[in-house]
DNA sequence: AATGAATGAGTCTTCATTCAT
DNA sequence: CATGAATGAAGACTCATTCAT
């Protein structure tokens, strides 16, 4: 299990090379101020300040601030989304004598770091787009587009090699996608209840998906 | 698996008998106005003309916005919280002959009734309480006196029936929540991906967990 | 010098005898809360509760809130303006060999008296009136009709005794008013630059303005 | 005696230096509306339509209604109890043979012109101090600091020479400050009991306060 | 291009006044 | 007559957005 990048800003950096300087201070900024106190909570003056730019800056980037929530999906998708997508074709080359049980333990290990890395960014963009369709649609179409396939690419294979039961590939997709999203929210949310501890949680978890939790 | 009310107005009606009508009218307007906007984007006008009251007088039973919104855990609590409470008393005369399989798909779909009543309610609270400290602290300390205790109280009277294996009660019972938000989240908002059949779902997800998806 | 009556609310109760009992209590209130904080910053419903009727009651009795300022206008002659009038005509039948310094003292003491019993209601009527000229014209036209004769008459009597120099009546009008004025200002406003005590005060008062301070 | 200067501006604009014009715009309306209505029943939006600002320049200078309030102190320290202190200092090189009369008809005079100066301003902060106790303990530690001593120095030296009969200062200063109030309060409250007539009243009023009344 | 002062539409909130009970 | 819940007009204040410099 690799360590976890948690400067945000590094990953943020990577962002598309068309895109100035000032506008990354921005968008960090946004990013830092929203995920705190979410979307209508943040005030794009205090987003100008954190930033070190001027309001009417702010407004010559991004004209509207529902712009600015929206300029967050691009760097969304390349810090997020482009490493799935990258690991998809990577993985084809990938050893082929790889165990179920080891390939669990990197799909939920490697989504898990991403999920750290994009915490924040995120965050809003989750949280808002409950609230934006349009935000919401470009979710749903990202991760249709990306992590879904590449899970149940996964899933198929196993099942192909006869590692898994015969059984729905959504079903075990639904499967995983719940465990991975609930260790990460629940350990959020209920760090006292759920307290978070990868390595060891991430081997019970995949046992226990391996293998059931009945005697 | 019973069918589910999805009137969430006939719900909130059980609050507490000194809630006035009015009251009731104005608390089932913000919790629709609410859960649709999120608390900031709503506006008391709205809240107010949706609820048949002038704003006055929803500023008469609420003198700030945010009481609003606080005033909406108390039903929370009597809807969704409650009924906790009351089956993991009741729970004990039930037969001891259930079965584990019984007792998780029962698990599920109780649970599941509950969260699809109270839909807006939880929508706003657990939207809300990522921003609100306080609000956060009161669904941990909910969560912590009804439902987690409940959960663990069957998880380990399944081990020690010897029906599940020795092993850490928190683990299942992260595993079981998981599934039951997975289930619930994954479904909402993607529902094509993952679209919701409770009945099948619910039995497959428990026999995943109980035999793991090994061949 | 004798002991001033300190309770206001006896000195209210005076009021007409066609006023009701709920109508005292109402501007008894009226006058504890108005002094207190001004007559904007009164709230109609903590007049009411002080007065221990409803709001609905208040509402009844005085339609408009500002005629809850005007109803005060009456108990203020009855118990400040009336005394005056009662002593213009009873101080006739006075002894005749009265001195000057004593028609002085006793005029200082009794209206300093006065001043001290109607504090409360002419804190209020006093301040409101600066902007409400309806009520500055009522007390413009008390004051002409009341105090100033009667301060008149006794200076003109005092210049005919020949024990004041021949001098304008208005002027010493004026310098008897203004030391009286000034010494229930400033003692009020600056307590501790001027402390209050009548007797002392008031002595050197009228030694001062009956043989100057030249020495 | 001087003419007094009666153009409130004209004072005002001896501000700080470091007040923007569209301060002392905001400044002198306020001080325009608000003497005339008092500060509670003068709105924001009409101090602002005066000033020839939007309401949100309004509220970028001054937060909160009660800064416009507060606000007001420094102009009046600036151009009421500055001058005192100056004059405090620079009197000490004044001729030591102004006689008695003269330094009161001084003083009378000067003050005078000071409060009509600053009649508005004067009249609000006064009044509003009535009820906002942070604002009368201002203006206390101001007379205290500024007023007082001056008025008592005066006092003091003239009773070192032997002008005034040894007597308490405070009374002297009481009286003094009685008569400068009165003259100017009922003047303003009473101008057809008490006309204005500065020269001539002055005059008798220091006359009176030399000499006495009695015959 | 960058700034930040200025704007004003939009919100929450207050409170005198009304009115059904 | 009394009550107090209900009203809604009006006011303080916020903040995204504009624009002169």
């Amino acid at each position: 299990m690799e360590i976890v990048k948690t400067v945000e800003e590094e990953t943020i950096i990577n962002m598309d090379d068309n895109v100035s300087d000032k506008e990354k201070k921005i968008l960090i900024a946004a990013i830092r101020i929203m995920s705190e106190k979410g979307f209508r909570a943040s005030r794009t003056s205090e987003i100008a300040k954190e930033a070190g730019v001027s309001e009417g800056t702010l407004f010559r980037y991004y004209p509207k601030k529902k712009d600015l929530l929206l300029a967050l999906l691009p760097p969304l998708i390349l810090s997020f989304f482009q490493p799935i997508i990258t690991e998809m074709f990577s993985k084809s080359n990938a050893p082929k004598s790889s165990t179920l049980k080891y390939e669990l333990k990197h799909f939920f290990s490697t989504r898990l770091s991403l999920l750290d890395d994009n915490k924040g960014l995120l965050k809003i963009i989750i949280l808002e787009s409950i609230y934006y369709p349009e935000l919401q649609k470009s979710i749903q179409k990202l991760m249709t587009e990306t992590v879904f396939p590449s899970l149940e690419q996964m899933i198929m294979e196993q099942i192909e090699k006869k590692h898994i039961k015969k059984m729905s590939v959504t079903t075990v997709s639904r499967i995983l996608m719940s465990q991975l999203l609930g260790y990460f929210i629940l350990s959020s949310y209920f760090p006292d209840q759920y307290p978070r501890d990868d390595d060891k949680e991430i081997n019970e978890m995949v046992d226990i998906i391996l293998n059931g939790i009945k005697r």
